[in-house]
DNA sequence: CTTGACTCTCCCCTTGGGGGAGGGCGTATG
DNA sequence: CATACGCCCTCCCCCAAGGGGAGAGTCAAG
């Protein structure tokens, strides 16, 4: 062979694409050897491939697809040629992007949630306690019915502000008494900032002092501890205000139900 | 069949996975039937499966691989068992907006240097000017040697500080005369940001007034443009310093290497 | 001529399913 | 009772962008 002829071998290493690759691209047409020996079927390419092996390999670095990069040879041959091609290209990668942010958050979620609810579950002794809560960012709905009801708000807050949500959820209660099935309440979920939505309200919830008991196995069993925190309240004649909190420290998580008798759930009853 | 089993079409509509991939997740064993009908080879479904399908839908949310949820599912029942899988994760995808973010940044680059380009070429009489600079931050290599040996520094630039880019490369010159083998002169790259990095000199390119040339056409042609700035010079006797510089608004591009006659450089010779 | 390095084609594998062919099963209707 | 329709099965091929390897042919040097 001329001496301006190199074997896929050779090509192979002078260009960075392994012999492999070489012979996809020449099946796809999107580089073909310059010369192929009818007989041994042998492949060789020419100096002036070398060029192009150079252009696909910056075009594959920037993750164009090989059916995008075989149109864009066949079009172009300059970069202004291909600023369309570049700027869809950059605006599916910001997509991706964001979708990717999404999901990291997400999971930042879940640990979040998850670390929250072990500390939680190290410390408390689950005696009624004192405390005073920071303001925290919230969205939330208020729906009038049964308590059962108040998933069907978090998956509505869930599938407007997914991106948002930075902790636990929790519910306000705006009855001074238990209601079977027309109980006043508010599904939230906090913020990591002020976002607006639609049928949401988003807003600052205020600290300040409450009496807290974390009470834990499953949802049925609360009234138990209303019923310990409740006593504790009057026996210390501490003066409550509404809504009063439930904080869902640990329950049937996004993704494992769970086993009920771990469950963590924090219940404040603002002093006021 | 019993009531409360469902057929695949009907464990479809309530799970939202289509019948294909149930199919395919019981082949792969990560969500198996609860009877499969020994003679017709049915499918049917439990309630108790709905739980385990909507984990998995869960899961592929988050976009882990059917591999690693079937290892969750084996070892977690908790959201807790699965902190370790979900830290290892987010870090690859984190790892994957990084590298989305670099690929976007560069095509962002080769756009805007295209853009400033077409803009030089619509708007440039080919004349020379005199103009005022805006101080720029560059990154830069100060060479010894031949011209030819700048697209090394460019490629060394490119490979610490390939992130950080933002506009077209430039090259200063220290030399007041045209030198062949023994050039004292600087390959540059504008940055968004000043970064340090090693055998790099990062710093504020100083702005000010200069006389500027755009010249058109290939590097070798260069010297005619040079005569005729200088030309302009000397007959208006404006004073001159250095570095000179030029900025290559367009040329080999990152992608393409295009037509020389098409090049686009600027000449810049600062007056003091 | 032989040997070792190189190359060829052909086939299977990856992920997460989608599309369709050909055939079995059950039931509602003419 | 026959049939038509809907649902289900398995089996095979397809996508992107190659990787791995088998078995056979080719090239160049000793």
């Amino acid at each position: 062979m001329e001496p301006s002829f190199f074997s896929i071998g050779e090509f192979s290493k002078i260009t960075g694409l392994s012999v492999k690759t070489l012979r996809f691209y020449h099946e796809k047409g999107l580089l073909v050897p310059t010369v192929v020996d009818t007989e041994s079927g042998y492949r060789y390419y020419d100096h002036k491939k070398i060029e192009k092996a150079r252009v696909i390999t910056q075009l594959r670095a920037l993750e164009f697809s090989l059916e995008d990069i075989a149109a864009m040879l066949r079009r172009c041959e300059d970069e202004s040629d291909i600023l369309g091609f570049l700027e869809r290209h950059k605006e599916q990668i910001e997509q991706g992007i964001r979708h990717q942010r999404n999901i990291a958050a997400n999971i930042e979620r879940i640990i979040a949630t998850e670390r929250e609810a072990q500390r939680v579950m190290a410390a408390a002794g689950y005696a009624v306690e004192e405390k005073t809560l920071e303001p925290m960012i919230v969205a939330g709905v208020r729906m009038r019915g049964k308590y059962s009801d108040c998933g069907k708000g978090f998956s509505q807050i869930g599938r407007k502000l997914g991106r948002h949500l930075a902790g636990p959820a929790l519910c306000l209660y705006y009855d001074c008494e238990y209601q079977e099935d027309d109980a006043d309440f508010e599904p939230c979920m906090a913020l990591r900032q002020a976002v607006e939505a639609e049928g949401i309200s988003v807003r600052t919830l205020p600290g300040g002092r409450c009496v807290t008991l974390v009470h834990q196995g499953p949802y049925e069993q609360l009234g138990r501890s209303y019923a310990k925190i409740l006593e504790h309240v009057k026996r210390k004649q501490i003066p409550i205000t509404l809504p009063s909190r439930e904080v869902y420290l640990k329950g049937p998580g996004m993704i494992f139900k769970g086993d009920p008798k771990k469950y963590l759930t924090e219940i404040q009853l603002p002093v006021g």
